[in-house]
DNA sequence: AATAATTATTCGAGATAGTAATAATAAGTT
DNA sequence: AACTTATTATTACTATCTCGAATAATTATT
């Protein structure tokens, strides 16, 4: 039995009329006749008596009728629960590290909510650490994360690689240049991100690639830190274009790109393995990965 | 949705098994998948968290899983009500008058048993009056009748013609004879049904047409107690040869054929017309419009 | 008895659910 | 980390079922 035809006997007992019925569910009168005579065989009993008119419930139609608005209810229940589920679970819960800026992630969160208006999509920005420790907890949903790690029950890909330049105070002499070599850093005062950050890692082979050695004269752990003291001229540092754009236009911050060559740093978006994604979810990641591979 | 999908889910996230499932339902497990799929999308939401195995349910699959548990319950509760209406139901009441005996309808009967082994069929035996009362009343289902009587809302049926015979006690001289001429009836002894019963017009129409008086000394208004006052030979009287039967075995009564022409007394079935009659009825009623027309 | 209103039936077209075969995926194993 | 195994998903095709239009049959009314 169909739920549905359940649907349509309720209404037929309700109005008493086979072409009323028909209407209301957009069929002919013919369907609810055939639905009719189906159910009655199915069940092998007659709900209607149909030498009156208007016909009248059987005993067997009677307690038929019962059943189908008691399974109807339930029915209807069920899918208030079921989109009430959907309401709270259409979270996508995504975590970000602190450099890479709204700026990047932006015009794919306004693409996404502009196809899915009613997801809540959280965004918070986190270290790398906590991001893989959140992730396998579940507690999130997407992470974006600087030179990703590969983990057996995480999924990995590729983000945007984000252009590196040299940042400096305007105070600073390299911010009069259009380009800097970038063995002109050897020796500068370097605000560099702390040991466990991954683009320190990615930085710091590029300066072993070219022979340069900075003289570091700070570390942080965070992105806004390390803007903080170049902009009050502590040092200089190399980071995402992306991540110092209001300082750009501010005027708080100048960068300078290299003239060897374009360095990026990876990024890529992780996930849980064994996590099924909901539908919004998987066209976020879908949107995100298109961004794969391009120079923002 | 339909119920077998509810149930195929409900077997599914019991057995953990697609394969398994669908055996139990004899069908291939690439079905069991396709209605999965058909369900989740129907529903917007994913029932299972495919990622692992063995699956597990999802929120929703959760959510989804209980409703089917309770539709499908009372859904069963429903089978089990109509059973027992059906069980119910399935008796017919036949009431039949005095006069047709066991002889008659007892072929029939037998029929109908064979073919409708647990159908509850009860007979009794009442006035015609009594059965056209409560034919209306809804009580009985099937009547028969001598004589039927039209009206606007009963459906009547012809039944058997039972041919009349004269009936005298073995002492009477008319005992002796091989047939009658009905016109030696004339000014004997008659035990007469009561103005009433219907054959007893019936009778009367057969004497007045041939200018036969007779001298009505008893009148009854059931067929056993006229059998009765003719054994103590009170009077003769015409009588359905059918219902005399068990008396012309044991001798108490003896039957002599009319030589004239062979009168028949006309019986009918009589149903309510609003009355739907179910399967068995139906067929019995059959049955009976089969032997309408046949003498006996 | 004729008519009007309603329901049942028939039959062809289109939709649907099923199967078998194959591909894809997750978990276990060397 | 590459295979293997067990399980589920997908695909292509077929048989079945449902629907709608036209028509027949039935009930109630005039």
């Amino acid at each position: 039995m169909n739920m549905e035809s359940a649907k349509i006997f309720c209404d037929l007992v309700e109005l008493k009329n086979f072409s009323r019925t028909a209407e209301l569910h957009n069929i002919s009168q013919s369907a609810v006749s055939q639905q009719l005579a189906q159910l009655e065989m199915a069940h092998k009993a007659q709900f209607l008596n149909r030498k009156k008119r208007p016909f009248e419930l059987t005993t067997a139609g009677q307690t038929f009728y019962r059943a189908c608005k008691d399974i109807l209810e339930r029915y209807d229940q069920l899918h208030n629960e079921l989109s009430a589920l959907s309401k709270t679970s259409c979270k996508i819960n995504l975590a970000s590290i602190f450099s890479i800026g709204m700026h990047t992630l932006q015009p794919y969160v306004k693409q996404f909510m502009s196809i899915y208006p009613d997801v809540n999509l959280s965004i918070e920005y986190l270290d790398a650490k906590e991001i893989y420790i959140r992730l396998l907890k579940g507690n999130i949903d997407i992470g974006v994360v600087a030179i990703p790690k590969r983990d057996r029950s995480i999924n990995v890909y590729n983000f945007v690689n984000e252009p590196l330049t040299m940042v400096c105070s305007p105070e600073h002499p390299f911010s009069l240049s259009q380009e800097i070599d970038i063995h002109h850093l050897q020796g500068e005062r370097f605000i560099a991100f702390t040991e466990n950050v991954p683009s320190r890692q990615c930085i710091d082979e590029i300066l072993k690639q070219f022979g340069v050695s900075v003289h570091a004269v700070m570390e942080f752990d965070n992105i806004e830190t390390i803007k903080r003291a170049i902009e009050i001229n502590s040092g200089i540092s190399i980071l995402p274009q992306t991540s110092i754009m209001a300082e750009l236009n501010s005027g708080t911050l100048k960068s300078v790109a290299f003239m060897n060559e374009h360095f990026y740093r990876p990024t890529g978006i992780v996930i849980r393995k064994d996590c099924q994604l909901n539908k919004a979810a998987q066209y976020l990641v879908e949107l995100l990965r298109k961004g794969s591979g391009n120079d923002v």
